[in-house]
DNA sequence: ACGGTTGCCTACCGATCGGTAGGTAGGTAA
DNA sequence: TTACCTACCTACCGATCGGTAGGCAACCGT
């Protein structure tokens, strides 16, 4: 276990993870060579191999790596508040300021979506299906105590608004060209995404 | 002008499109090669480059007939009920109707957000803002009556919209295996999504 | 001093990529 | 018939793809 660190301080493989994981959002995996992703990190080829056993290893890394970095945040709002009605709006929050602080990330996960959903799934489902079957829980007792519309559909509410967490970053520069809304910032977006889930979910403002 | 119909009632310019169309939507356009597409249609590969004198040169004749095809439903909706309150949600409907029965073109759309911002802009500038801004200056004057919520962002929830409706098919399945609901179908998804864009919209139910 | 391991390298592999050159069969117009 | 054009073909190009073989220098614990 030498843990080698090569003259920068940080090891070579989180290196190599951080390049390819910008260069996957960026082009797909497709459209990313080892080659571009050896050169940006400034090693031969080969020696990209040395510590990836092939290209789809490399893949598997990344994923691995922006899983348990957005596991690690997720508990860490949710013990925040334990209060039933924030608790929502509070992840959904929280989940957008992780996204828009790394956009790249929302893009890998919609492109790995499209290009290998039945790799991502079962990634998917080990760190998220928890909390997104809680959610649905908590929305169907929120319909019979009286707070939630009634007629909300939870797995489909919670299936959307996790697209639109994902895709408001993913897709928001695209978004932003198009309307010719110079002005319309990654804020307002923000701030929009939260009003219309919370005014499709709670029966009053 | 021989317009030329191979032994196939159907043109093979518009065969090949169909075919690519379907190809880069499901494997990308950097994980589809000219040879698959060939095959697929049953040409060699210096065959196809007669039709299209170049992948790049395909990948706009799809994109062309894509926007094209979109183009021409949507003003069918719009001039069959012009009344401002059901107009949105009728376009909502139909848009979601239209990817709901061509789910590669919303995936397409959504890769080559991804893959080819700037290509894209252009094209969908020239089809869709004309639209766009249509709703959102509708949206600004449904606030000053009255019917629509104060604090909504117009631009900002015309984007939200787009995207909702757009990664509601393109992304559908893998939220369907994720939540394990085997029984969330297109149909629920396309409910809900109407429910909460009409929630987050109109002032009451 | 030593053998083993790690990290990186040069050189190379077969396969496939997008694209070109050049030819042929069949239809069409003069 | 002649001349042309379209649609398609075989054969091939240089470049790049992911991956392998094998060597070399630095560092390790013994």
């Amino acid at each position: 276990m030498t843990q080698a660190a090569s003259r920068n301080s940080v090891p070579m493989r989180q290196r190599i993870i951080a390049v390819a994981t910008e260069m996957l959002a960026e082009r797909g995996y497709e459209g990313t060579s080892l080659q571009r992703i050896a050169d940006e990190v400034g090693l031969k080829k080969p020696s990209l191999l040395h510590h990836f056993s092939s290209k789809d290893a490399l893949r598997q890394a990344v994923l691995e790596d922006l899983f348990v970095g957005y596991a690690e945040v997720l508990p860490q709002i949710l013990q925040r508040s334990s209060d039933g009605q924030d608790r929502f709006m509070l992840t959904m929050d929280a989940t957008m300021q992780y996204f828009g602080a790394n956009r790249h990330r929302a893009r890998l996960i919609v492109r790995e979506i499209l290009d290998n959903p039945e790799g991502l799934s079962a990634r998917l489902t080990a760190t998220l299906a928890p909390w997104l079957i809680g959610f649905t829980a908590s929305l169907s007792k929120g319909k019979t105590v009286g707070v939630v519309h009634a007629d909300l559909d939870p797995e489909a509410y919670v299936a959307h608004t996790a697209a639109l967490a994902l895709s408001t970053f993913a897709l928001a520069e695209a978004a932003r060209g198009l309307l010719g809304a110079s002005d319309l910032n990654q804020q307002r977006l923000h701030d929009e995404c939260l009003r219309m889930t919370r005014a499709a979910l709670f029966i009053e403002g």
